[in-house]
DNA sequence: CTGAGTTGCTGAAAGGTTTCAAGAAGATTG
DNA sequence: CAATCTTCTTGAAACCTTTCAGCAACTCAG
């Protein structure tokens, strides 16, 4: 679905290391697979016994510094390094959080990780992060692995916001926080961004630079932002008194600027008189391959063809001509979704709560001067 | 360093779910821990021993079809779920692989993670994505963290690749596979591109168009990518007989769009006499940054500047002025350093390799019809 | 009907850590 | 100096699976 443009093609060469003598060659042939030192080990070469050890581990300063430094040189020699699943598997809980995200490729979202990454790291977690890729599968099976691995919590941009795997995890133990969509549901919470405003300020805006037939490109119609933003659209619509029908809509398979390319192929083949003189498209990705491939058709945007994206990543200011878009406050999302996160696994009287921020139009080339 | 382009400020509304009635309220206040089924109650549910229930897990084929079904279904009822810490803690081995990113915001590190897990799905194994963002301490933070979980193996792209970290891994286990970076070195494979090459293609492209005052941009110089490009443009140079100090460099704080404006910035403010007449950018956002600022500075691109980027990732194409880019085979970089890591896990006769590909110049506007 | 081979199931041990009640040694008080 | 408190350290139990030797029951050939 999503693919490099070209395909990965390319010579290669293979080496050994130069470095690598006959004797390292022959030594490392198999794997020592020296017993990795454990908490026995650093006990015994300390001459203290396990419960130090592990004292020293959690709780330094209760064993006395003398007795401290030695069990630390004995780690040190030994290169003791704690075995994490025991540690988890005795004491109940991990120091991990993972985020699940709809799209890795999309910096709409990895803007969103790094805020989730910054609100981690200030409480001391770590942050695993998965990519379902837009493929309903993967996330199913990430969430499989991340409740088996017992993460602290899940953060989620869902595929597919009504999938029995996603409610059932928070009854059986592991909190889960929904992003960039707002979930009316006891089980959750959730951080989104008014999509239905978001879709209804683009429009509102094509609208009163004159435009009157509108295209609505987005794909596909399972995921619940895609909907929301084009529902917004019509909305818009039928304020300005027309229907909602008058949306032309063309219908991607992803949220990539692979298939913005494809929209774009198909609506520049329509007759002018047909054609939109303006798109709405569901994510700046799809913008942004629309007006690739549009103005390498000979489209001149915004002249003949106007465009709003939405998400406002960076790149969008950045295009062949500066895009308009719906802005998200991409990593206050994040941060505000894992702070939700990290309440809900420590705070006893939690309660659920649903956070809407408010979209803005930020306006730029692709519309301006129109018509 | 790199920031929204704005500052993250919105709105937000907060609402408890609106279907949270008086009692559903209540009654979930304290989560109700209800002990999780383990494998012990399955097997008291179906009437079997838990090794049965074991067997069920992991060799279906032994146990009865009518003994499965009724363990089956225990399960099913009682909701269980594995307990991932023990089964690794007993059986020794994860079915995670992990890639630690230089910086997951740069669209060329998602490609390859793409690949990564190609590979590591074909394989059955799952994949966690980690982001240094270029930050030494969060790189070590997580290597430390991922030889505790004792994953499989660990793709990385490093910032430092003389951390005295990555080398302990490999001694100690865990097999660490180098993404993107040639290393000399006997303890893991490597898959790169070769870079001094690319960037002598980018120079020996500029000086063939008459250039002259060419510039490099890109930082820290702790990168090894950021020194090979940089090696490579000094050594087009010497090879068309000028001295390499000819080449003007810009150094940044990072590889990011932000760093590229700032730097463009800066070259903006040259006298047009002492301004150099080409840019050479260590990666593609450096590059995207650059060219944005410059012109809204109002510099022509290329007719005043040319730029070169490096990636060749999807919006270097779909830029303001398309993007000469030499072109890294990103989604085979990810799926033969796996293949090399899965390799190394299971073949007790895995040799160490440097797998190195060839990159390619792709030219566009932002060079073409220069001078 | 016997002995050997198969199939399916069992129960205990093991894996590396944390926790905790309890003990030892040393310091302080009356 | 005895009694009480502190400060450190100890050792065994517990966490939940997987593994594996062994057992029971059944099949089949001779």
């Amino acid at each position: 679905m999503a693919a490099d443009n070209a395909p990965d093609q390319a010579s290669s060469t293979v080496n050994r290391p130069s470095g690598s003598r006959k004797e390292s060659t022959g030594g490392r042939r198999r794997k020592a697979k020296q017993h990795a030192a454990g908490v026995k080990a650093v006990a015994a070469a300390a001459g203290v016994s396990l419960g130090t050890v592990s004292n020293v581990l959690n709780r330094p300063e209760v064993v006395s510094p003398v007795t401290r430094a030695k069990v630390e040189a004995a780690m040190a020699s030994l290169g003791f390094v704690r075995n994490e699943s025991a540690r988890q598997l005795r004491a109940g809980s991990s120091r991990i959080l993972a985020y699940l995200m709809l799209d890795a490729g999309n910096p709409f979202f990895t803007d969103v990780a790094k805020g989730v990454e910054d609100a981690a790291r200030a409480a001391g977690l770590s942050v695993f992060l998965c990519n379902s890729n837009e493929d309903a599968d993967r996330e199913a099976d990430y969430l499989d692995l991340l409740e088996q691995q017992r993460v602290q919590g899940v953060l989620i941009t869902p595929i597919d916001q009504n999938s029995s795997r996603l409610r059932k995890l928070p009854a059986r133990g592991t909190p889960v926080v929904v992003v960039d969509r707002a979930i009316d549901d006891d089980e959750h919470c959730s951080v989104a961004v008014n999509d239905i405003l978001g879709g209804e300020l683009a429009i509102a805006h094509l609208l009163e630079l004159g435009h009157d037939r509108i295209a609505y490109v987005g794909g596909p119609n399972t995921i619940g932002q895609v909907i929301d933003r084009r529902d917004g659209a019509r909305r818009a619509l039928r304020k300005a008194g027309k229907a909602p029908e008058n949306l032309i809509e063309l219908t991607t398979g992803a949220l990539t600027v692979a298939e913005g390319r494809g929209a774009g192929q198909r609506l520049a083949g329509l007759p002018a008189t047909r054609r939109p003189t303006a798109a709405f498209c569901a994510n700046d990705l799809l913008a942004l391959g629309l007006l690739q491939q549009c103005v390498s058709l000979g489209l001149r945007v915004p002249e003949d063809l106007a465009i709003v994206g939405y998400d406002d990543i960076e790149f969008a200011a950045a295009a062949a001509v500066p895009l308009t878009s719906v802005r998200q406050p991409r990593q206050l999302l994040g941060r505000t979704a894992a702070e939700l996160l990290l309440d809900e696994s420590s705070n006893p009287d939690h309660e659920h709560q649903r956070v809407t921020f408010t979209p803005e139009l930020v306006v730029r080339t692709s519309t301006r001067g129109t018509l």
